[in-house]
DNA sequence: TGTAATTTGTAACAAATGTTACATTTCCTC
DNA sequence: GAGGAAATGTAACATTTGTTACAAATTACA
């Protein structure tokens, strides 16, 4: 195979290895090798291809006014670049990108993939999961982003999990990772689930959490 | 025209009316049509098709384990409900539907609706184009809300507005308006720029804005 | 089963934001 | 230019959350 890595990737799922080759006959690409600390993208600058990490890994970055940066994440093979964004109007790399390492990454225009995605329904229904999916996430952590507070987003939360209807759920997650999907610190989650717990609202036990005054939980999760 | 309406939505741009007709010639689709009040779909029901507002209007409506109900937004002629999340893995209407008038909904299946796209690239590029731009959005809104200070969103606001290298930029959206996108209240946004104000680190006339002290500006919306 | 690592509970104080209310300024339109 | 509407500036106080620190409980696993 031509670039091995990509047959586990989610976007050629489905596709053989010899049809993934098969492909890369038809369609005209590139790879480029970016060194340690090359800088690949610039933030603002226009997203005109379809950029897949081959080897190597590179990170997001953002830069503020002074030239201070702040890390977004990291983007390893066999991951695409800003997927979701790339078909967006006027879309613009949102952050600096950076090789960690030596890496090398697969260029396709937009154009050309477009092509790619017209001819191979598969291909298609990839692409469109793999935004879609982020359409989905995003949406999701915008809404317990935008409660105001801790309560309520609690209170959303536990009434969004399976069984809240007989007001007996499992949470299986950690104070801190639940923090960490708020956007709040731990203590104050803890202290925020102790005061609704000692106000009668819910009683917690362990993972099992369950709802004892339904009216005024959702009073708090609804305005 | 079968449904004149489409003629004006951006899924079918560039497409002729004459075209928009050979579609709905060729494929499998339906139409229903929901009094007003009626229930169009249940938060969690899982999406299989992909749904247009042909007349009326819908909106979207979340509710509470005690039944009450809080209006999210509504969607009018010729848009397609939950258009960004059809496709994704295990998509599932984020909340409830229900019509506000007498409404006609055109619904077309998933896959038939995959089939329609993978036969047009037009079609498909504009579906696409929607998807990734919601995508574009929803990102943007998330890095908003997820500064802590209401300092750190506005000193950010004002570095990605253009001009900023230079000093000096035009913010052309009222403090409300810049309030709701931040997701705070005017008046503490008013506080915040007023003070950062005084501190010697922007000075604010009318619309525009100068940056006095980069550097310490720049040390909020990095951290 | 015992021990170390992880997770949770809690407290006191600081900082930030919300709430409410009202005065002032700017903008728009006639 | 006058008048009303919209936007902004500001203040006092309440509420919420962050910060830091430490003890207790639970869990993982050797």
């Amino acid at each position: 195979m031509k670039f091995p890595v990509l047959s586990r990737s989610p976007l050629f799922s489905g596709l053989s290895d010899a049809e993934i080759d098969g492909i890369f006959e038809s369609v005209n690409y590139r790879s480029r090798s970016f060194p340690a600390g090359a800088v690949v993208v610039i933030a603002g600058e226009e997203i005109s291809s379809v950029m897949i990490v081959l080897s190597g890994s590179v990170r997001g970055e953002m830069t503020d006014l002074t030239g201070k940066t702040i890390k977004i994440e990291d983007v390893y093979p066999p991951q695409a670049l800003a997927a979701a964004f790339i078909y967006g109007r006027d879309a613009r790399y949102p952050v600096n990108v950076i090789a960690n390492a030596d890496t090398e990454l697969l260029i396709i225009g937009k154009s050309e993939f477009l092509t790619l995605m017209n001819n191979d329904r598969r291909l298609l229904l990839n692409y469109l999961t793999a935004v879609c999916t982020r359409a989905l996430f995003l949406s999701d952590r915008l809404r317990f982003l935008s409660f105001r507070t801790i309560r309520e987003k609690y209170a959303h939360y536990i009434s969004s999990l399976p069984g809240a209807i007989s007001g007996r759920v499992v949470n299986n997650r950690t104070q801190q990772e639940l923090a960490d999907y708020f956007g709040v610190t731990r203590p104050s989650l803890a202290r925020a689930v102790s005061e609704m717990e000692s106000e009668g609202l819910i009683s917690v036990d362990r993972r099992e959490v369950r709802i004892l005054d339904i009216r005024r939980l959702s009073s708090l999760s609804g305005t």
